[in-house]
DNA sequence: CGGGACCTTGAAACACCTCAAATATGGTGG
DNA sequence: CCACCATATTTGAGGTGTTTCAAGGTCCCG
Protein backbone atom coordinates (compact mmCIF):
# COMPACT_ATOMS: atom_id res chain seq x y z
CA UNK A 1 0.00 0.00 0.00
CA UNK A 2 0.83 3.21 -0.38
CA UNK A 3 -1.09 5.74 1.34
CA UNK A 4 0.74 7.62 4.32
CA UNK A 5 0.75 6.70 7.53
CA UNK A 6 -0.99 8.66 10.33
CA UNK A 7 1.90 9.67 12.62
CA UNK A 8 0.81 11.67 15.73
CA UNK A 9 2.39 14.34 16.87
CA UNK A 10 4.46 12.45 19.79
CA UNK A 11 2.27 10.00 19.56
CA UNK A 12 3.98 6.78 19.47
CA UNK A 13 2.86 4.38 16.97
CA UNK A 14 4.72 1.24 15.54
CA UNK A 15 6.63 3.49 12.82
CA UNK A 16 8.08 5.57 15.04
CA UNK A 17 12.02 5.35 14.49
CA UNK A 18 11.86 2.98 11.43
CA UNK A 19 14.25 3.31 8.62
CA UNK A 20 12.33 3.77 5.23
CA UNK A 21 13.44 0.22 4.31
CA UNK A 22 11.89 -0.90 7.29
CA UNK A 23 8.77 1.07 6.56
CA UNK A 24 8.33 -0.19 3.37
CA UNK A 25 8.71 -3.82 5.03
CA UNK A 26 5.84 -3.44 6.82
CA UNK A 27 3.72 -1.33 4.16
CA UNK A 28 4.15 -4.75 1.54
CA UNK A 29 2.26 -6.59 4.24
CA UNK A 30 -0.18 -3.93 4.49
CA UNK A 31 -3.80 -3.12 3.43
CA UNK A 32 -6.02 -0.56 3.57
CA UNK A 33 -9.67 -0.84 4.84
CA UNK A 34 -12.38 1.30 5.14
CA UNK A 35 -15.25 0.57 7.54
CA UNK A 36 -19.04 1.99 8.21
CA UNK A 37 -19.49 3.94 11.25
CA UNK A 38 -21.40 1.08 13.94
CA UNK A 39 -19.69 -1.68 12.19
CA UNK A 40 -17.40 -4.24 13.42
CA UNK A 41 -13.70 -4.80 12.59
CA UNK A 42 -13.80 -8.17 14.35
CA UNK A 43 -15.80 -10.30 17.03
CA UNK A 44 -14.53 -11.60 20.50
CA UNK A 45 -13.20 -15.02 19.85
CA UNK A 46 -12.86 -14.91 16.20
CA UNK A 47 -9.42 -16.18 15.06
CA UNK A 48 -6.58 -13.45 15.68
CA UNK A 49 -5.73 -12.93 12.25
CA UNK A 50 -4.63 -9.56 11.81
CA UNK A 51 -3.43 -6.64 13.90
CA UNK A 52 -4.30 -3.00 12.66
CA UNK A 53 -3.21 0.56 13.14
CA UNK A 54 -6.34 3.29 12.94
CA UNK A 55 -5.58 5.79 10.51
CA UNK A 56 -8.97 7.48 10.76
CA UNK A 57 -11.74 7.58 12.69
CA UNK A 58 -12.62 6.05 16.45
CA UNK A 59 -13.49 3.21 17.66
CA UNK A 60 -13.57 1.34 20.52
CA UNK A 61 -12.94 -2.10 22.07
CA UNK A 62 -15.65 -3.70 24.10
CA UNK A 63 -16.53 -7.40 25.85
CA UNK A 64 -20.03 -8.72 25.83
CA UNK A 65 -21.36 -10.91 28.08
CA UNK A 66 -24.39 -13.36 27.27
CA UNK A 67 -26.58 -12.12 29.74
CA UNK A 68 -26.19 -8.66 27.54
CA UNK A 69 -23.78 -6.56 29.92
CA UNK A 70 -21.00 -4.95 28.14
CA UNK A 71 -18.06 -3.71 28.98
CA UNK A 72 -16.19 -0.73 27.04
CA UNK A 73 -12.28 -1.67 27.59
CA UNK A 74 -11.05 1.68 25.13
CA UNK A 75 -11.73 4.35 22.99
CA UNK A 76 -9.57 4.10 20.24
CA UNK A 77 -8.20 6.73 18.02
CA UNK A 78 -5.91 7.23 14.64
CA UNK A 79 -2.28 5.90 15.83
CA UNK A 80 -3.23 3.03 17.82
CA UNK A 81 -2.63 0.07 17.31
CA UNK A 82 -5.14 -3.08 17.68
CA UNK A 83 -5.81 -6.21 17.67
CA UNK A 84 -1.90 -7.14 18.86
CA UNK A 85 -2.46 -10.23 21.02
CA UNK A 86 -0.53 -14.16 21.57
CA UNK A 87 -3.46 -15.61 21.93
CA UNK A 88 -5.39 -17.98 18.83
CA UNK A 89 -8.36 -15.84 19.21
CA UNK A 90 -9.56 -12.23 20.29
CA UNK A 91 -10.70 -11.75 23.39
CA UNK A 92 -12.83 -8.38 22.87
CA UNK A 93 -14.51 -7.12 20.15
CA UNK A 94 -14.08 -3.61 17.84
CA UNK A 95 -16.90 -1.20 16.78
CA UNK A 96 -16.53 1.40 15.12
CA UNK A 97 -18.00 4.61 16.27
CA UNK A 98 -18.06 6.26 12.90
CA UNK A 99 -16.73 5.30 9.55
CA UNK A 100 -12.59 4.75 9.85
CA UNK A 101 -9.61 3.52 7.91
CA UNK A 102 -7.24 1.38 9.23
CA UNK A 103 -4.03 -0.58 7.83
CA UNK A 104 -4.41 -4.13 8.14
CA UNK A 105 -1.44 -6.23 8.58
CA UNK A 106 -1.59 -9.88 9.56
CA UNK A 107 -0.48 -10.80 12.57
CA UNK A 108 1.51 -14.32 11.66
CA UNK A 109 3.41 -12.18 9.29
CA UNK A 110 3.87 -8.84 11.62
CA UNK A 111 5.25 -11.22 14.64
CA UNK A 112 7.64 -12.73 12.29
CA UNK A 113 8.96 -9.08 11.17
CA UNK A 114 9.03 -7.67 14.65
CA UNK A 115 11.29 -10.36 15.57
CA UNK A 116 14.08 -9.35 12.91
CA UNK A 117 12.97 -5.53 13.28
CA UNK A 118 14.60 -4.36 16.74
CA UNK A 119 13.09 -0.70 16.18
CA UNK A 120 9.36 -2.63 15.52
CA UNK A 121 10.10 -4.65 18.39
CA UNK A 122 10.63 -1.94 21.09
CA UNK A 123 7.88 -0.04 19.59
CA UNK A 124 5.42 -3.20 19.79
CA UNK A 125 6.89 -3.53 23.64
CA UNK A 126 5.72 -0.20 24.54
CA UNK A 127 2.55 0.10 23.08
CA UNK A 128 1.81 -3.14 24.80
CA UNK A 129 3.23 -1.80 27.98
CA UNK A 130 0.93 1.80 27.46
CA UNK A 131 -1.88 -0.81 26.91
CA UNK A 132 -1.69 -2.62 30.39
CA UNK A 133 -0.76 0.33 32.15
CA UNK A 134 -3.86 1.83 30.75
CA UNK A 135 -6.09 -1.26 31.74
CA UNK A 136 -4.95 -1.10 34.99
CA UNK A 137 -5.34 2.60 35.13
CA UNK A 138 -9.41 1.52 34.60
CA UNK A 139 -9.38 -1.14 37.30
CA UNK A 140 -8.43 1.49 39.56
CA UNK A 141 -11.05 4.28 38.37
CA UNK A 142 -13.82 2.00 38.35
CA UNK A 143 -12.86 -0.03 41.79
CA UNK A 144 -12.09 3.15 43.65
CA UNK A 145 -13.68 6.38 41.75
CA UNK A 146 -17.13 8.03 41.88
CA UNK A 147 -19.50 8.87 39.28
CA UNK A 148 -18.25 12.22 38.62
CA UNK A 149 -14.61 11.16 39.53
CA UNK A 150 -14.91 8.54 36.76
CA UNK A 151 -16.37 11.08 34.33
CA UNK A 152 -13.61 13.51 34.79
CA UNK A 153 -10.88 10.68 34.16
CA UNK A 154 -12.37 9.84 30.70
CA UNK A 155 -12.87 13.71 29.59
CA UNK A 156 -8.76 13.92 31.06
CA UNK A 157 -8.00 10.66 29.30
CA UNK A 158 -9.60 12.19 25.58
CA UNK A 159 -8.04 15.62 26.27
CA UNK A 160 -4.21 13.87 26.53
CA UNK A 161 -4.80 12.26 23.07
CA UNK A 162 -4.88 15.82 21.96
CA UNK A 163 -2.13 18.01 22.30
CA UNK A 164 -1.40 19.38 26.45
CA UNK A 165 -3.34 22.37 23.93
CA UNK A 166 -5.64 24.91 25.67
CA UNK A 167 -9.01 24.91 26.95
CA UNK A 168 -10.22 22.93 23.62
CA UNK A 169 -13.52 21.14 22.99
CA UNK A 170 -14.39 18.14 23.31
CA UNK A 171 -15.84 16.37 20.94
CA UNK A 172 -17.52 13.41 21.88
CA UNK A 173 -17.95 10.46 19.13
CA UNK A 174 -19.43 8.00 21.85
CA UNK A 175 -22.82 7.68 23.51
CA UNK A 176 -24.28 8.29 26.88
CA UNK A 177 -24.72 4.59 26.91
CA UNK A 178 -21.18 3.57 25.27
CA UNK A 179 -19.58 6.14 28.44
CA UNK A 180 -21.57 4.51 30.74
CA UNK A 181 -20.14 1.11 29.77
CA UNK A 182 -16.86 2.24 29.74
CA UNK A 183 -17.30 3.50 33.27
CA UNK A 184 -19.50 1.11 35.35
CA UNK A 185 -22.18 3.48 35.23
CA UNK A 186 -25.89 3.71 34.14
CA UNK A 187 -27.22 6.02 31.39
CA UNK A 188 -28.90 8.15 33.24
CA UNK A 189 -25.78 8.87 35.93
CA UNK A 190 -23.60 9.64 33.15
CA UNK A 191 -25.96 12.24 32.29
CA UNK A 192 -27.00 13.76 35.48
CA UNK A 193 -23.26 13.66 36.62
CA UNK A 194 -22.38 15.91 33.29
CA UNK A 195 -25.11 18.09 34.47
CA UNK A 196 -23.97 18.65 38.04
CA UNK A 197 -20.70 19.27 36.24
CA UNK A 198 -22.01 21.98 34.28
CA UNK A 199 -23.80 23.11 37.12
CA UNK A 200 -20.84 23.50 39.37
CA UNK A 201 -18.83 25.08 36.18
CA UNK A 202 -16.34 22.43 35.60
CA UNK A 203 -17.55 22.30 31.62
CA UNK A 204 -20.05 23.44 29.66
CA UNK A 205 -22.19 21.50 27.43
CA UNK A 206 -22.93 22.98 24.16
CA UNK A 207 -24.35 20.06 22.47
CA UNK A 208 -24.28 16.50 24.10
CA UNK A 209 -21.51 16.04 21.99
CA UNK A 210 -19.68 19.04 22.55
CA UNK A 211 -17.98 19.54 25.96
CA UNK A 212 -15.79 22.66 26.76
CA UNK A 213 -13.44 22.41 29.54
CA UNK A 214 -14.02 25.53 31.86
CA UNK A 215 -11.89 24.64 35.10
CA UNK A 216 -8.94 21.69 34.10
CA UNK A 217 -7.69 22.50 37.64
CA UNK A 218 -10.28 21.02 39.02
CA UNK A 219 -11.74 18.12 36.12
CA UNK A 220 -7.98 17.48 36.49
CA UNK A 221 -8.59 16.96 40.56
CA UNK A 222 -11.47 14.85 39.77
CA UNK A 223 -9.84 12.89 37.28
CA UNK A 224 -6.78 11.95 38.90
CA UNK A 225 -8.41 11.40 42.68
CA UNK A 226 -6.86 8.85 44.02
CA UNK B 1 21.58 -20.69 42.33
CA UNK B 2 21.05 -24.27 42.97
CA UNK B 3 17.43 -24.65 44.20
CA UNK B 4 14.97 -26.30 42.13
CA UNK B 5 12.01 -23.56 40.95
CA UNK B 6 8.90 -24.08 41.31
CA UNK B 7 7.01 -26.14 38.39
CA UNK B 8 3.26 -25.44 39.01
CA UNK B 9 0.85 -28.90 37.39
CA UNK B 10 -0.19 -27.63 34.21
CA UNK B 11 0.20 -23.89 35.03
CA UNK B 12 2.53 -21.82 32.46
CA UNK B 13 6.11 -20.37 34.25
CA UNK B 14 8.86 -19.24 32.27
CA UNK B 15 10.72 -22.00 32.54
CA UNK B 16 8.21 -24.53 30.36
CA UNK B 17 9.65 -26.01 27.80
CA UNK B 18 13.22 -24.93 27.90
CA UNK B 19 16.27 -26.81 27.76
CA UNK B 20 18.20 -27.72 30.73
CA UNK B 21 20.99 -25.38 28.98
CA UNK B 22 18.82 -23.02 28.09
CA UNK B 23 17.28 -23.35 32.16
CA UNK B 24 21.06 -23.22 32.93
CA UNK B 25 21.47 -20.08 31.63
CA UNK B 26 18.66 -18.63 33.40
CA UNK B 27 19.95 -19.68 37.09
CA UNK B 28 23.23 -17.81 36.44
CA UNK B 29 21.29 -15.15 36.29
CA UNK B 30 19.17 -16.34 39.54
CA UNK B 31 19.42 -15.19 43.44
CA UNK B 32 16.86 -16.77 45.30
CA UNK B 33 15.73 -14.16 47.57
CA UNK B 34 13.33 -14.51 51.27
CA UNK B 35 10.74 -12.07 52.17
CA UNK B 36 9.10 -11.43 55.61
CA UNK B 37 5.00 -11.85 56.13
CA UNK B 38 4.04 -8.45 54.73
CA UNK B 39 6.57 -6.53 53.62
CA UNK B 40 7.30 -5.09 49.83
CA UNK B 41 9.15 -6.49 47.29
CA UNK B 42 9.45 -3.28 45.55
CA UNK B 43 7.38 0.04 45.73
CA UNK B 44 5.62 1.95 42.94
CA UNK B 45 8.31 4.21 40.80
CA UNK B 46 10.85 2.43 42.15
CA UNK B 47 13.15 1.74 39.02
CA UNK B 48 12.61 -1.37 37.47
CA UNK B 49 15.87 -3.35 38.02
CA UNK B 50 14.47 -6.77 38.33
CA UNK B 51 11.82 -9.44 37.17
CA UNK B 52 10.40 -11.90 39.88
CA UNK B 53 9.27 -15.70 40.03
CA UNK B 54 7.76 -16.84 42.88
CA UNK B 55 8.75 -19.97 44.29
CA UNK B 56 7.04 -20.05 47.56
CA UNK B 57 4.17 -17.84 49.40
CA UNK B 58 1.80 -15.44 48.15
CA UNK B 59 2.08 -11.78 47.44
CA UNK B 60 -0.32 -9.23 46.07
CA UNK B 61 0.26 -6.25 43.74
CA UNK B 62 -0.95 -2.64 44.64
CA UNK B 63 -1.48 0.58 43.23
CA UNK B 64 -2.04 3.22 46.12
CA UNK B 65 -2.75 6.82 45.59
CA UNK B 66 -2.05 10.17 47.55
CA UNK B 67 -5.40 9.69 49.76
CA UNK B 68 -4.92 6.67 50.50
CA UNK B 69 -7.30 4.46 48.20
CA UNK B 70 -5.37 1.30 46.90
CA UNK B 71 -6.26 -1.14 44.43
CA UNK B 72 -5.33 -4.33 44.64
CA UNK B 73 -4.66 -5.21 40.87
CA UNK B 74 -3.55 -9.00 41.81
CA UNK B 75 -3.32 -11.93 43.91
CA UNK B 76 0.02 -13.94 43.31
CA UNK B 77 1.13 -17.42 44.18
CA UNK B 78 4.19 -19.60 43.33
CA UNK B 79 4.94 -20.11 39.88
CA UNK B 80 3.70 -16.62 38.89
CA UNK B 81 6.04 -14.33 37.29
CA UNK B 82 6.33 -10.85 38.63
CA UNK B 83 8.48 -7.19 38.05
CA UNK B 84 8.11 -7.67 34.00
CA UNK B 85 7.90 -4.30 32.01
CA UNK B 86 9.18 -2.19 29.27
CA UNK B 87 8.92 0.98 31.36
CA UNK B 88 11.67 2.20 33.60
CA UNK B 89 10.18 1.88 37.07
CA UNK B 90 7.38 -0.17 38.42
CA UNK B 91 4.05 0.60 37.76
CA UNK B 92 2.82 -0.91 41.04
CA UNK B 93 3.83 -1.63 44.00
CA UNK B 94 4.47 -5.59 45.72
CA UNK B 95 3.47 -6.88 49.32
CA UNK B 96 3.88 -10.31 50.84
CA UNK B 97 0.73 -11.94 52.34
CA UNK B 98 3.03 -14.36 53.74
CA UNK B 99 6.68 -15.04 54.16
CA UNK B 100 7.83 -15.71 50.89
CA UNK B 101 10.73 -16.79 48.41
CA UNK B 102 11.29 -15.55 44.97
CA UNK B 103 13.54 -15.96 42.28
CA UNK B 104 14.78 -12.97 40.99
CA UNK B 105 16.43 -11.95 37.81
CA UNK B 106 18.20 -8.99 36.67
CA UNK B 107 15.67 -7.29 34.31
CA UNK B 108 17.80 -6.31 31.20
CA UNK B 109 20.02 -9.30 31.62
CA UNK B 110 16.30 -11.62 31.54
CA UNK B 111 15.16 -9.39 28.50
CA UNK B 112 18.80 -9.60 26.85
CA UNK B 113 18.33 -13.65 27.09
CA UNK B 114 14.38 -13.94 25.97
CA UNK B 115 15.76 -12.54 22.99
CA UNK B 116 17.69 -14.92 21.81
CA UNK B 117 15.84 -17.94 23.51
CA UNK B 118 12.75 -18.72 21.63
CA UNK B 119 11.07 -20.52 23.60
CA UNK B 120 11.26 -18.47 26.73
CA UNK B 121 10.46 -15.42 24.66
CA UNK B 122 7.31 -17.21 23.44
CA UNK B 123 6.64 -18.30 27.09
CA UNK B 124 7.23 -14.01 28.69
CA UNK B 125 5.18 -13.31 25.53
CA UNK B 126 1.80 -16.25 26.71
CA UNK B 127 2.64 -14.58 30.51
CA UNK B 128 1.76 -11.19 29.34
CA UNK B 129 -0.60 -11.87 27.70
CA UNK B 130 -2.23 -13.62 30.40
CA UNK B 131 -1.54 -10.56 32.75
CA UNK B 132 -3.75 -8.38 30.31
CA UNK B 133 -6.49 -11.11 30.15
CA UNK B 134 -6.53 -10.81 33.79
CA UNK B 135 -6.84 -7.37 34.28
CA UNK B 136 -9.05 -7.18 31.65
CA UNK B 137 -11.45 -9.56 33.58
CA UNK B 138 -11.20 -7.47 36.69
CA UNK B 139 -12.39 -4.22 34.76
CA UNK B 140 -15.61 -6.58 33.66
CA UNK B 141 -16.28 -7.54 36.82
CA UNK B 142 -15.42 -4.30 38.59
CA UNK B 143 -17.65 -1.98 35.90
CA UNK B 144 -20.28 -5.09 35.37
CA UNK B 145 -20.67 -6.86 38.22
CA UNK B 146 -22.28 -6.67 41.78
CA UNK B 147 -20.91 -7.81 45.33
CA UNK B 148 -22.06 -11.24 45.28
CA UNK B 149 -20.84 -12.06 41.64
CA UNK B 150 -17.75 -9.95 42.85
CA UNK B 151 -16.96 -12.15 45.69
CA UNK B 152 -17.15 -15.63 43.59
CA UNK B 153 -15.57 -13.93 40.92
CA UNK B 154 -12.44 -14.50 43.51
CA UNK B 155 -13.25 -17.25 44.98
CA UNK B 156 -13.75 -18.82 41.45
CA UNK B 157 -10.22 -17.25 40.50
CA UNK B 158 -8.47 -18.94 43.79
CA UNK B 159 -9.84 -22.06 42.84
CA UNK B 160 -8.68 -21.92 39.22
CA UNK B 161 -5.07 -22.16 40.56
CA UNK B 162 -5.57 -25.38 42.26
CA UNK B 163 -6.28 -28.19 40.13
CA UNK B 164 -9.87 -28.80 38.81
CA UNK B 165 -10.04 -30.80 42.06
CA UNK B 166 -13.45 -31.35 43.90
CA UNK B 167 -15.25 -29.21 46.41
CA UNK B 168 -12.29 -28.16 48.20
CA UNK B 169 -11.38 -26.04 51.31
CA UNK B 170 -9.82 -22.55 49.85
CA UNK B 171 -7.46 -20.66 52.39
CA UNK B 172 -7.54 -17.40 52.17
CA UNK B 173 -4.25 -16.00 52.97
CA UNK B 174 -5.58 -12.01 52.35
CA UNK B 175 -7.39 -10.07 55.17
CA UNK B 176 -11.12 -9.02 54.19
CA UNK B 177 -9.73 -5.23 53.14
CA UNK B 178 -7.22 -6.67 50.65
CA UNK B 179 -10.52 -8.88 49.45
CA UNK B 180 -12.46 -5.41 49.29
CA UNK B 181 -9.61 -3.31 47.65
CA UNK B 182 -9.09 -5.78 45.18
CA UNK B 183 -13.02 -6.15 44.32
CA UNK B 184 -13.92 -2.21 44.80
CA UNK B 185 -15.75 -2.78 47.80
CA UNK B 186 -15.73 -1.97 51.61
CA UNK B 187 -14.41 -4.68 54.40
CA UNK B 188 -17.98 -4.35 55.70
CA UNK B 189 -19.61 -5.36 52.30
CA UNK B 190 -17.54 -8.31 51.72
CA UNK B 191 -18.03 -9.70 55.03
CA UNK B 192 -22.10 -9.13 54.57
CA UNK B 193 -21.18 -10.87 51.23
CA UNK B 194 -19.90 -14.46 52.92
CA UNK B 195 -22.36 -14.21 55.38
CA UNK B 196 -25.16 -14.34 52.48
CA UNK B 197 -23.51 -16.77 50.71
CA UNK B 198 -22.72 -18.89 53.70
CA UNK B 199 -26.71 -18.62 54.63
CA UNK B 200 -27.46 -19.21 50.78
CA UNK B 201 -25.78 -22.46 51.54
CA UNK B 202 -23.55 -21.80 48.66
CA UNK B 203 -20.30 -21.66 50.64
CA UNK B 204 -19.54 -22.28 54.29
CA UNK B 205 -17.29 -20.45 56.39
CA UNK B 206 -15.25 -22.87 58.78
CA UNK B 207 -13.08 -19.83 60.15
CA UNK B 208 -12.81 -16.40 58.61
CA UNK B 209 -10.17 -17.64 56.62
CA UNK B 210 -11.31 -21.17 55.60
CA UNK B 211 -14.09 -21.15 52.95
CA UNK B 212 -15.49 -24.40 51.33
CA UNK B 213 -17.54 -24.20 48.70
CA UNK B 214 -20.96 -26.23 48.36
CA UNK B 215 -22.18 -25.29 45.78
CA UNK B 216 -19.60 -24.60 42.93
CA UNK B 217 -22.44 -24.90 40.01
CA UNK B 218 -23.70 -21.41 41.18
CA UNK B 219 -20.49 -20.18 42.45
CA UNK B 220 -19.18 -20.39 38.68
CA UNK B 221 -22.91 -19.00 37.70
CA UNK B 222 -22.25 -16.12 39.83
CA UNK B 223 -18.58 -15.45 39.24
CA UNK B 224 -18.76 -15.97 34.88
CA UNK B 225 -22.00 -14.07 35.53
CA UNK B 226 -22.28 -11.27 32.65
C1' DC C 1 -5.07 -15.25 80.26
C1' DG C 2 -4.88 -10.66 78.19
C1' DG C 3 -4.62 -7.51 74.36
C1' DG C 4 -4.64 -6.00 69.77
C1' DA C 5 -5.97 -6.80 65.24
C1' DC C 6 -9.36 -8.58 62.49
C1' DC C 7 -14.01 -9.76 61.47
C1' DT C 8 -19.00 -9.46 61.93
C1' DT C 9 -23.33 -7.22 62.56
C1' DG C 10 -26.69 -3.35 63.02
C1' DA C 11 -28.79 1.03 61.80
C1' DA C 12 -28.91 4.92 59.14
C1' DA C 13 -27.24 7.68 55.19
C1' DC C 14 -26.19 8.07 50.54
C1' DA C 15 -24.85 7.23 45.83
C1' DC C 16 -26.37 5.03 42.19
C1' DC C 17 -29.96 2.44 39.75
C1' DT C 18 -34.57 1.59 37.86
C1' DC C 19 -38.62 2.89 35.78
C1' DA C 20 -41.07 6.38 33.47
C1' DA C 21 -41.89 10.48 30.91
C1' DA C 22 -40.47 14.72 28.69
C1' DT C 23 -37.17 16.94 25.76
C1' DA C 24 -33.49 17.45 22.51
C1' DT C 25 -30.83 15.95 18.57
C1' DG C 26 -29.62 14.64 14.08
C1' DG C 27 -30.58 12.49 9.86
C1' DT C 28 -33.96 12.01 5.93
C1' DG C 29 -37.27 12.73 2.51
C1' DG C 30 -40.31 15.87 0.63
C1' DC D 1 -34.36 24.06 3.57
C1' DC D 2 -37.71 22.55 6.59
C1' DA D 3 -40.73 19.33 8.93
C1' DC D 4 -40.79 14.98 10.67
C1' DC D 5 -39.30 10.89 12.79
C1' DA D 6 -36.47 7.75 15.20
C1' DT D 7 -33.07 7.83 18.44
C1' DA D 8 -30.50 9.75 22.08
C1' DT D 9 -30.46 12.52 26.15
C1' DT D 10 -32.24 14.66 30.12
C1' DT D 11 -34.97 14.93 34.17
C1' DG D 12 -37.98 13.23 37.95
C1' DA D 13 -39.43 10.10 41.64
C1' DG D 14 -38.78 6.25 44.13
C1' DG D 15 -36.21 1.97 45.27
C1' DT D 16 -31.98 -0.72 46.25
C1' DG D 17 -27.31 -1.95 47.11
C1' DT D 18 -23.42 -0.36 49.08
C1' DT D 19 -21.17 2.65 52.27
C1' DT D 20 -20.56 4.85 56.62
C1' DC D 21 -20.43 4.98 61.42
C1' DA D 22 -20.57 2.43 65.48
C1' DA D 23 -20.43 -1.45 68.57
C1' DG D 24 -19.66 -6.15 69.72
C1' DG D 25 -17.43 -10.54 68.87
C1' DT D 26 -13.66 -13.62 67.51
C1' DC D 27 -9.15 -15.12 66.79
C1' DC D 28 -4.34 -15.35 67.41
C1' DC D 29 -0.10 -14.69 69.74
C1' DG D 30 2.60 -13.49 73.39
Amino acid sequence: MNKPHHRGKSQLTIFNGLSEDETRQLDKLSSLISLESHSYLFHQHSPANAVYMIEDGALMIERSAANGKRQILAFVHPGNFIGFTHNEYYEFSVQTLTAAKLTKIPRRQFIELSDVIPQLKHNVRQISSNVLAHTMDQVFALGQKKANERVCFLLHQLLQRKGEGSTENIDLVMTRQDIADYLGLTIETVSRTFAKLKKDGIIDIHFAHVIEILDMQQLRAFALAT
